[in-house]
DNA sequence: TATTGTTATACTCTATAACTATA
DNA sequence: TATAGTTATAGAGTATAACAATA
């Protein structure tokens, strides 16, 4: 079952998922990769954030930044890029942007003077409860499909991440 | 379960899952979220397939288009685009790259000729076969992850797909 | 009027490499 | 030497809007 035969051609193919992507497009062994699945999933889920958030300032990066920040106060900025599993160089912009915005503060780190500590402001701390309703209400959706099965959803996923990394 | 108290705070939240991510960082919230870990795993698994093809040719956005129209001789970019989930403006640059490097050949499409078939020349059939080789090993990874829950995992993410479509 | 494919433009997310200042 | 943060640069992926040709 794990080993899939690679066939190129549209005369081998069964489509068994019905309607899974389009009308009546076939999509053959794609039908049966968790990548191809993944990355549909994870553009869908995006979309929907986007469409949903159109005017608030939900990003889902910026979003789990402030929420790691939130959930650790004083954690370094190579800290909250492992967590979110970003490199460290992709997050400077982002802290930048949300200490302008008055967002995030940072402290001076006692004993290394390389870095420093990140924490909430009080608006921070507000803007990050105003952009959880909305992210709360995209995972509530999310919740309904999957239904009894998001434990092993999430830890499925959570393995992916792991082995992968 | 499905309705998540949201915490901004670190003295509430809990981290159920070890070292979900990075040392001891609280994950808080985020660690209940299908959507965060979808985006987690969804980038793992894209890194993944970045560094097993840096060589190869193999991206998983043609790897998939290539894929889609050999199982669909005389599909429109059209029809690909919903397939794959993707605006169609964004197919136009992938094809025209495949029909230059003599993977895709375009025919006319009988009765609309707005539009055009796409079919894949021999080489763009053995290009395939080829790079179908590295993603299949790709997903034999992702398999001997998910075990015997593949299926079940396919799925939920089938319908994370179609519900927000 | 609606659809197909194209073009122009832009944004998000991400990465690598090189740099500085410290450790 | 190694690490923390920054900067510069780049690339993949995606989207919207407007357009010409055709339905």
């Amino acid at each position: 079952m794990s080993d899939i035969a690679i066939t190129t051609g549209n005369d081998t193919a069964a489509a068994p998922s019905g309607q899974a992507a389009s009308d009546d497009v076939r999509l053959g062994v794609l039908d049966f990769y968790i990548g191809f699945h993944l990355r549909m999933a994870q553009n869908a889920s995006f979309r929907a954030v986007r469409e949903r958030s159109g005017n608030y300032d939900l990003r889902p990066g910026s979003f789990a930044v402030l929420s790691i920040i939130g959930d650790n106060p004083g954690i370094s900025p190579v800290e909250v890029s492992r967590a979110a599993g970003r490199d460290k160089s992709t997050l400077t912009p982002v802290l930048h942007e949300l200490i302008k915005k008055r967002y995030l503060e940072k402290e001076p780190r006692p004993g290394d003077r390389r870095s420093y500590r990140l924490r909430l402001t009080e608006a921070g701390r507000a803007h990050l409860e105003e952009i959880a309703i909305h992210a709360a209400a995209h995972e509530r959706l999310l919740d309904s499909i999957a239904g009894p099965r998001k434990a092993e959803l999430i830890a499925l996923l959570r393995r992916i991440t792991e082995e992968l990394s």
